[in-house]
DNA sequence: CAAAATAAGAAACTTAGGTTATCGCCTGAA
DNA sequence: TTCAGGCGATAACCTAAGTTTCTTATTTTG
């Protein structure tokens, strides 16, 4: 099956144990080591950080389908802060029995190994995005990003789909201002490339928007786990 | 030995075969699978993106100790372009024997997965700086990591180091513009933290210049080839 | 060594996006 | 059923950083 990025799919996790999380709570602390990966079945959360002054940016949204999040691997633990945007059901893996196995099994740990260089070049693309583009392109871009992750696990019907950001999620992570994002929102749905109300979101026409925004669907290959393993990992 | 993110170190390359690379030359093309990695031994290098219409925006420096680049190994090999800033030495790792040992030594393969999470970690730090932090603040963050790199490598004396960044690359990795990284580097001076004149650094208060932007060693930590084991590595 | 290219400095002007503030609408708790 | 708090929309105003242009230093190279 072609799924090579997916290292964890084989990994045995007891689909008994689904844990529940309700809205606004940690998945993860900094600098904790937790005890479980987590696999997102259901539900989104956020991964952040925090500057003194209280200034804060999102570097990452986690979905249906995510792991969350094999950077927990490394030697320091967790270097930020995970809270949910929604109630999640999550499948956890225990981290001990990963370790084990990453320090035994070359195929797993290569595997895992390249799922790391492939998140690598998934966020250098953001970094490009951050470090040169406009406001329109950088919130045109995520809404791309999240719309594809969304599709290829079979969550969007008729180019619509649940959305639950709010302008200041948006804002933290495109680095723009919750006002700016609302200009920018109104502009999109100005020019008829998208619909978004109560938290659903509609996608008018997708190839504008890619264009928009030079979205390029290949820099996320390789880093979303698909809807069949994620049942087989069940 | 306390490198454990280091995973090339023990691997065999031949020292006598040092490639000496021009200023402006490039070390990989976007999509090449190249046949090595390369171990830097002296010189500086840039990592970029460019887009269509011509910005771009360099997301990572290569300089001494430096392996460019583990990602290589990813499935579809180089995402960015790779050029010299000065000229270069560099020590080759032949890729299909990296790839070999990939899938066979999984102590190997585990510390290189780590490399990988650890790299993303200090990308992601870059990712929060680019995402909210001001000009004067993202220009002295990274003086401070450039600084530390070579500290790490023994390359500075007296708190001088070589700095061969024109302006132009220093705007294309903060996402700034030439003249208002000239106003910022204006400015740094004016308030006696660092002397920059003809490619050579001087930090005179790297307390404060690290405190002006919230800089925090811990998160090149791992990432860095450090100097005897480069030794060793040769 | 001179010519040509490249980089840096500086001033004047413009603009994208930040800031502050107000208002109305949902939503969820009591 | 109501009331409070969060969220979204909008407007007026402000500022950090971009743009353009020109001049002066450095390198590079022929």
């Amino acid at each position: 099956m072609p799924f090579p990025s997916a290292p964890f799919l084989d990994f045995p996790s007891d689909a008994a144990a689904t844990v529940h999380f309700r809205s606004r709570s940690f998945l993860a602390h900094r600098g904790e080591r937790p005890s479980a990966l987590w696999l997102i079945e259901e539900g989104w959360a956020s991964g952040y950080k925090l500057l003194r002054d209280g200034r804060r940016h999102i570097s990452r949204f986690y979905m249906p389908g995510d792991l969350c999040d094999p950077s927990w691997l490394a030697a320091d633990g967790v270097d930020q802060l995970v809270v949910s945007i929604t109630p999640i059901k999550a499948i956890p893996l225990d981290r001990m029995r990963i370790e084990a196995r990453l320090h035994s099994d070359p195929a797993f740990s290569g595997r895992l190994a390249l799922e790391g260089f492939a998140r690598l070049r998934a966020q250098s693309e953001w970094l490009v995005t951050l470090g040169c583009k406009s406001a329109t392109e950088r919130l045109s871009q995520l809404i791309c990003e999240l719309f594809c992750r969304l599709a290829a696990n079979g969550r969007v019907e008729d180019d619509r789909c649940d959305f639950p950001l709010s302008q200041q999620d948006m804002a933290d992570f495109t680095g723009m201002t919750p006002v700016h994002v609302c200009r920018t929102l109104k502009e999109l749905k100005e020019h008829q490339l998208i619909e978004l109300r109560r938290r659903r979101l509609r996608i008018l026409d997708f190839d504008r928007l890619a264009k928009l925004c030079g979205f390029e669907h290949a820099y996320l290959a390789g880093e979303t786990c698909q809807s069949p393993p994620l049942a087989a990992a069940a």
